[in-house]
DNA sequence: CTTTTTTGTTGATCCACATCAACGCCCCGA
DNA sequence: TCGGGGCGTTGATGTGGATCAACAAAAAAG
């Protein structure tokens, strides 16, 4: 049994499953040396596909830097964003020789990739990673639910409002910014992919921008940059009893 | 390392993961001990909760008959259902003190339940209930994946259509009826839950049901047997690219 | 530099679905 | 036998967001 100990995970690799194994060298290190020979890095630029629903998947990998996102298209183009891969993120699904989904690349993309059929063998052989992909996969299936509370019962302002939020809670976390003032970030995603996850036009995304930005629920520099003044007030736009933890 | 064999599931609770490794007893019987004695079933009425976001989960359990409904409900009573719990499916988030969303029993439910504690542990020493679990997780993730997709994109004649699309293969499934001619099926949900289900209103279900019964797409007798003559048909009106492969 | 393309905003109009309201049917209890 | 409540249907009307269209600003290409 892997022994509890506090980790330091490395760094090139963020906190994914396989990083975790890879550092515990005191007790598989077999695995370890498994891993390093199949671990092999590629980079995606923005706008990219990384995979098509339907794809052969030969590998399975891990988010390094950059924002991926996870879609659906429905024949006449009508697309649905149905999840984001941040860094540490996992992407794959051991068991399965076919991609479910298209992945594109949001932004420039860093992935850290294992062949699938060792990495199948070596879940089978050892918990720790499975316990980790375990959790990492009921968390995405925690915040889809709360995706679909938000696709199917939501107001326009109301999604806009929820997303911001989650942005800016994203970005406090990351830069440790947890002062309860006024607080600021930068979309980095364009206003198509704003609604392409919320299940709008990008007319109507851009119309509840300037209506938050008309009442004081938000401030905006240039296109990108945007203000919260009053995150609580921003949080009871968005609909979200209290916390409205969602983390995708 | 178990075995690679054929096993044959016991009857009395479904193919759980519990179950699973109940049934392994060459391997690991001193886990199957420990299982048996922590194993407890309880039954709960239609309509009635099973347990409500916040609470404390005290069990994972395992539905061994009947249909449970995840859901979400926002303060002013919009409320959307999040995923359904059929035999054999999970409940329960190893892990985690509190429940993330409502549980309510869509019909007569009989739980097949575990303490948690205990289960964790057990979850931590055997690498095989952690797969199936992990397999069953990502089956549920790809589910609601493919649910945003139907919220946030389809039309409520399309909602529609996909809700008895994956009825009807569900109950194909069950009764081995994959017969490619006509086939029939019970809705044992009310209007109320398919439009919860569907983020939708029961006027809007109700209306669109007519419709597609004027269209010729499905038949009905009375109010909850449903006829489906043409099966592509169905699915060509659910906006699915061939196949749609829904399965929650 | 100019031209073209991409991205975002705003206005006018339309329509799918929500809302409000009335009613029929069935089951159950008095 | 009657009334009442749960469930489902249908009609009339309202509205939030889609659609169609024009344009501004920025970025990329030449």
């Amino acid at each position: 049994m892997a022994r509890q100990q506090s980790v330091q995970f490395a760094k090139s690799c963020g906190d994914c499953p396989i990083r975790h194994r890879a550092v515990c060298a005191n007790c598989e290190a077999d695995e370890l040396t498994i891993l390093e020979g199949l671990k092999s890095y590629k980079t995606f630029a923005a706008g990219e596909p990384i995979i098509w629903a339907g794809d052969h998947m030969h590998h399975v990998a891990s988010v390094v830097t950059g924002v991926a996102a996870i879609s659906q298209t429905m024949e006449d183009g009508r697309r649905q964003m149905v999840g984001l891969l941040l860094p540490s993120d996992f992407m794959g699904r051991p068991g399965r020789e076919a991609a479910a989904f298209d992945i594109t690349a949001a932004t420039e993309v860093v992935l850290c990739r294992f062949e699938r059929k060792p990495f199948e063998q070596l879940l089978i052989n050892s918990p720790t990673i499975g316990h980790r992909l375990l959790q990492m996969t009921l968390d995405e299936l925690d915040a889809a639910r709360e995706w679909m509370l938000l696709l199917g019962r939501k107001t326009a302002r109301e999604k806009i409002s929820s997303l911001l939020a989650i942005i800016a809670r994203r970005e406090a976390v990351l830069g440790q910014d947890l002062t309860p003032g006024p607080m600021a970030f930068d979309l980095h995603i364009t206003r198509e992919a704003m609604a392409d996850y919320l299940g709008l036009t990008i007319e109507t995304v851009s119309r509840q921008l300037t209506a938050l930005r008309k009442d004081g629920v938000i401030g905006m520099e240039g296109k990108r940059r945007i203000l919260i003044p009053d995150f609580p007030r921003l949080l009871d736009e968005a609909g979200d009893d209290a916390d409205g933890g969602l983390v995708d």
